[in-house]
Order: structure tokens, then sequence, then C-alpha cells
RNA sequence: CGGGAUGUGGCGCAGUUUGGCGAGCGCGCUUGCCUUGGGAGCAAGAGGUCGGGGGUUCAAAUCCCCCCAUCCCGACCA
């Protein structure tokens, strides 16, 4: 294709509203533009990079015995009802009607109708296993869109699901699934960890996540340092060994201190003069089952997803000012579990340890010190929930654990039989008797794919694509477009590439060859060949690496053998 | 949803505080000349409901009210 032809709206400055460099890269360099808000256009470009990425997942779900499918987007409101998730899912969902009012709504996921489709039409054992998938189009009326492509409301997803007899079946499914999973995202490029998960709303009891490692990802993972142990998670799930207990002595009677005015951990810790580790941290949350009183120690970090999980509820928001003085009699700063009538409370089993701590005395401008678990409060349950710190004990070894930021994916789940039970997706096994589907279900975020990659191959001149996944391999540019010699024998050279079966562009526009050097670089195709009046006059052909800036002169005759020889090399 | 900010040609911005002649600048775009190994130069052009609605005023991009959109922080999130 001539560069002349393409629609590529290059921008030299970056766009106000993009703040995350993918989000910087992708437009100023002619790949996305914006609709409204976490909505985008895909250009051209864009287009063939989603293309690579989508062929690669195609071929790894294949190669497990996986089959292609395409599900409706546009989902009746009776099935999610049916899997009880219509109310469950909340505000996130999109939802519409029909003229005849009919509630539909667009589908964030597939799990539903998936199981429809297998109650309808699958019967016997005979036909499982069964690997059903499908990529496109997404939607999340997500809160808060933002970081381009990162966390769109609607974006491009291959999800896949697997129905088995049994759990061992299961197993299988998952183990293959993984694996295909690691091949994709070597096979794209790009660094990847793979960490246990949280299951979350999918409901389900195993699950991993595959993350794009990036400074600027979302998610904080830790892993173990020791290469031998392996022990990867997110760190919403990974488990915290409670610190060794600190001697502080005997206990001794509570008492009450006026603390004016000091309301966050750092405040009370310093105007008492002690450790934030002395605090007990008093958090109040808000559940569908009615107010919780969470405690952690004051050094440490809730976590709202483990916390989630112990109290076995569906929403959990950090009570607000009015609701927490409605609980506690106190402004927010003052609240601890000493005589908090009425609110359950959950403990970390660190502050289950300490003696002789501080904590709120629900009272305005008030603390107690020496307060003593057990003798001056009682607890409902106890449970880890606090965040795992970089150097804490890996759970599995003890050697000290790192921490990594990470963009998440994909994502595979041990469903169960969640969603088969609940809408009767059965098949009848050797004996006839009937036995609900053993489900797993595995997402990629595609278009997400293609903005992680962005975020970990990029530098100060612009995209630096993969060469699994660029648009195009090379970029052909003519030095001085008005030299018939240089643009007839760039031309030649463009068609050679073509033949060679190497994906090429040619930058026939008049511009001058900054202009189109710079181009080259923002767009990022992994090489770039020159043809200047070196080329013309003296033979010799330039071909440039993006990546490392390496610059490989060869003769006209020989460029295709050597474009190709480079990117069978795999090292781009 | 809470907090903060911003909306002015395609992109990036100034002008708004203190209302006042024809709404500007840089980049991009069009035409011509010139130039051609890292976003050249000269000249002539095109392009704007100043986010929208209402109000105050002789006069509103500028002041007041309402609404909308976008971004950031938080909360939230297969």
């Amino acid at each position: 294709m001539r560069v002349s032809a393409m629609l590529i709206p290059t921008l030299r400055e970056v766009p106000s509203d993009a703040e995350v460099v993918s989000h910087q890269l992708l437009v100023r360099a002619g790949f996305v533009r914006k609709v409204s808000a976490g909505v985008y256009t895909f250009l051209p470009l864009a287009r063939r990079v989603l293309e690579k990425i989508e062929t690669i997942i195609r071929e790894e779900m294949n190669r497990q015995g996986a089959q292609e499918l395409l599900l409706p987007i546009i989902q009746p409101a009776e099935l999610w009802r049916e899997s009880g998730r219509w109310d469950v899912y909340g505000p996130e969902l999109f939802r519409l009607q029909d003229r005849h009012g009919r509630l539909f709504c667009l589908g964030p996921t597939h799990e539903e109708i998936i199981t429809d489709l297998f109650r309808n039409e699958v019967k016997s054992y005979r036909q499982l296993p069964l690997l059903l998938y499908q990529i496109q189009n997404k939607y999340r009326d997500e809160r808060r869109p933002r970081f381009g492509l990162l966390r769109g409301r609607e974006f491009i997803m291959k999800d896949l699901y697997s129905f088995d007899r049994d759990e061992a079946g299961l197993e299988v499914s998952y183990r293959k699934m993984y694996e295909a999973y690691s091949r994709v995202f070597a096979r794209c490029g790009l660094k990847y960890r793979v960490v246990e998960a949280d299951t979350g709303a999918i409901g389900g009891h195993d699950s991993h996540e595959f993350m794009v490692t990036a400074a600027s990802g979302e998610a904080l993972l830790v892993y173990c340092s020791s290469e031998r142990c392996g022990y990867a998670a997110n760190v919403e799930r990974a488990p915290a060994t409670p610190a060794p207990e600190e001697d502080t002595g005997p206990p001794r009677p509570l008492e009450a201190v006026a603390t004016p005015a000091r309301t966050t951990v750092e405040e009370v810790a310093g105007y008492l003069g002690v450790s934030p580790r002395r605090i007990i941290k008093t958090l109040l949350y808000e559940t569908e089952k009615g107010m919780v009183a969470a405690l952690v120690r004051g050094d440490r970090q809730l976590n709202e997803v483990k916390l989630q999980n112990a109290l076995g509820v569906l929403r959990l928001e950090l009570a607000g000012a009015e609701a927490v003085a409605r609980a506690t009699g106190a402004p927010v700063g003052f609240a601890g579990p000493v005589g908090l009538g009425g609110v359950p409370v959950v403990a970390d089993p660190e502050v289950m340890k300490m003696r002789n701590g501080v904590a709120g005395a629900n009272r305005a401008d008030t603390h107690y010190v020496n307060v003593n678990p057990g003798r001056d409060f009682q607890v409902a349950t106890v449970a880890d929930i606090r965040v795992v710190e970089a150097g804490e004990p890996c759970p599995r070894c003890g050697q000290p654990l790192e921490q990594a930021r990470g963009i998440e994916v994909g994502q595979i789940f041990k469903l169960g039989d969640k969603y088969s039970r609940a809408l009767g997706a059965t098949f009848l096994d050797e004996k006839g008797e009937a036995r609900p589907a053993i489900m797993g279900c595995y997402g990629i975020g595609v278009s997400r794919t293609m903005a992680a990659a962005v975020e970990q191959h990029h530098d100060a001149d612009g995209i630096v694509w993969p060469a699994s996944i660029a648009p195009y391999h090379v970029v052909v540019v003519p030095v001085n477009s008005r030299d018939e010699a240089q643009m007839g024998l760039a031309d030649s050279l463009y068609r050679e590439l073509m033949a060679a079966g190497v994906e090429a562009v040619l930058d026939d526009r008049p511009e001058r060859a900054g202009v189109k050097f710079k181009d080259a670089d923002l767009i990022g195709y992994p090489l770039r060949v020159t043809v200047g009046n070196r080329a013309v006059e003296q033979g010799e052909v330039e071909v440039r690496e993006r990546r490392t800036g390496h610059t490989h002169v060869t003769t006209p005759g020989e460029l295709a053998a050597r474009v190709r020889a480079l990117l069978d090399a795999g090292h781009l």
C-alpha cells in the first residue's frame, strides 16, 4: 500500500485528553480516535494490529481443539434474570429497551448466552468436552472510563467457555487454556506474568490472570523472589502472613486520651509518640447486610477484595461521613472497636495479637490507649483482610516477595456448575442421569492487549511494535520523492518485498525525509528501508531496526532476502 | 457517585481576573515558488454556533443561572 493513499492521520502534538502513553501514542500515530468517553474508532493501522492479535489467538485456541462461533451483543433480560445477574451486575450493565418495552442488555460477558446454547443443543456426555469461543465487542458501563483503550466501555474481547463432564475434565480444559494463553502472549512479543487471582463477580473457585508487566499497570502483583518457587498472585488475593508479635509488656488499663483534630493514623501516631503499627485502624463499610467495622494495623492497607470475601457480601462501600457519625457518634477519624455497639467487627489476625494498642474512642478528639483485643472489645470474625507488601514472606516458601505492576490482559476461571445449575444446562451421563456441565471461562482483552503492547514497547520517538503484531513489517522511504530514480528504485524494492511475502508500505508522500522518518518512528514499523542517493548511485540500501536503531547496509538485489532474514530471526 | 479542573478553526493554546472597535497565535490544511538524509523557508488563502440554553447590559468568549461534555484524583471494576 502507498502511504499517500492511506488514512494515517498522525499528530505532532499530544491530544490534551490523553494521559497514559499508549493512549497518547495510539492517537498521535493515527491508530485510534475517541468518539465518546471509553468508546473508540479503530483506524486502518489499528485494525491490522487487532487482526494480528486475533489471528494469533485463533491459532492457539484452535490448536487446543476449540471452535469459534459468534454470539449476540444484545441479550434478553430474561436470561440474566435466570442466572440472577440482572440485579447483581448493577449499573455496569448497559441496559436498553426495544419498542415493545422488552428489556435487554449489551453483553459485558456471555456466560448466560453460551449456557443457554448448551442447554438447548447439547444432550450427551458423548459431546463433551466442548470448547467454544468468540471474538467480539463487549460492553461495560464503567463508572469512570480511563486510560484510553485500557479501560473502555466498548472493547474487543475473546472469550472461551469450556464444558466438561466433571472436575477432572475441567482441570484438563483449564490447563489447555493456561498453555494457550501463555503461547498467545509470548507470540505477541509481550513480557507477562501469570498470577493467582480473585474470582470476583463472575464466580467460581480458581482463577489466574495474565499480566503484561508495565509501570503504568493498574494491577498490583506480588511474586516470590525465589525463581524455584514461582509463586505469583494479584495483591487482591495474595495471603498475608501475620507479622510476629511485638513485645509491648503486660496489659495495662484502658485509658482515654485527648487527640484534638488528629484523624489520620500518621497524625495520631505522631501526636501520641507511638509507631503507626501500634494503632488499630478502624474502617467502617456499608454492605447489603448492613454496616461492618474492619480492623487492620495502622501501618497496613485494608484489602477490600479479601474483606468482601470474608463477609460474603456483594456490595462493599466505605461509609460516608454521615453514616460514620450515625454508627459511632463521632466524626470520621475517631472510630474504634471499643464500645462500638451494633456493628459487627472483622479483624485482621495481626490486630488480634496487638497488646496495649491505640484505637479511636468513638468520641470526637479522643482515642483510647492500652487497648487489648478480647479484653476491651469482641470481634465477630478474624480473617486476613490486609494487603500484603513487598518484602513480606512468600506464602508458599517463605522467601521475600517482590512487587510489580501489570496490565491484566487475560483471565481464566474455573466456574464449576454455577451457571449450568442456574440455567439448567445438563447432559446425560453413561447411566442416563442428568448432570450439570462443569464449566470454565477464559477471556482475553484484545483491544487492551494492543494498548498494553504499546505501554510495554515504546520510546521517546513513538511506538515500537513487536514484529508479530506490527501493522506492517516494513516502510520503504524514498528520501527525495522528487527524485525519479529514487522513487523508481523504492517502488521496485517495495514490490519485491511484497512478492517475498513481507508486509510493506511505500511512503511515497511528497514530504521531506525528516517528516517521513518521524512518522515511521511514531507509527513503529519494525523495519525501515531508506532509499536515498547512495542507493541510486552506489547501490547501498539501508535497513534500520526501529527498536535498536541499528542500520544494516545491503544492496537492492539482496534487500528482500535480508529483510526476510531479519524478520525470521525473531528478535524484532 | 464524591472532590478538582477544562471546554475558543483539525491539533495545541492565548484572550476571561478588570465586558468595549474587525476573535488571535503556533502547528496542520489549500495554492504557488523554493527546498529534500530527521517534523525547512517565503507568499497568498480556506476554515470558528468562543460546549449548549437562558439572563444582565448600549455592548458578553469575558458577568450571573441552568445544563452538557471531557480529563484528573478517589470510590468502583469478568
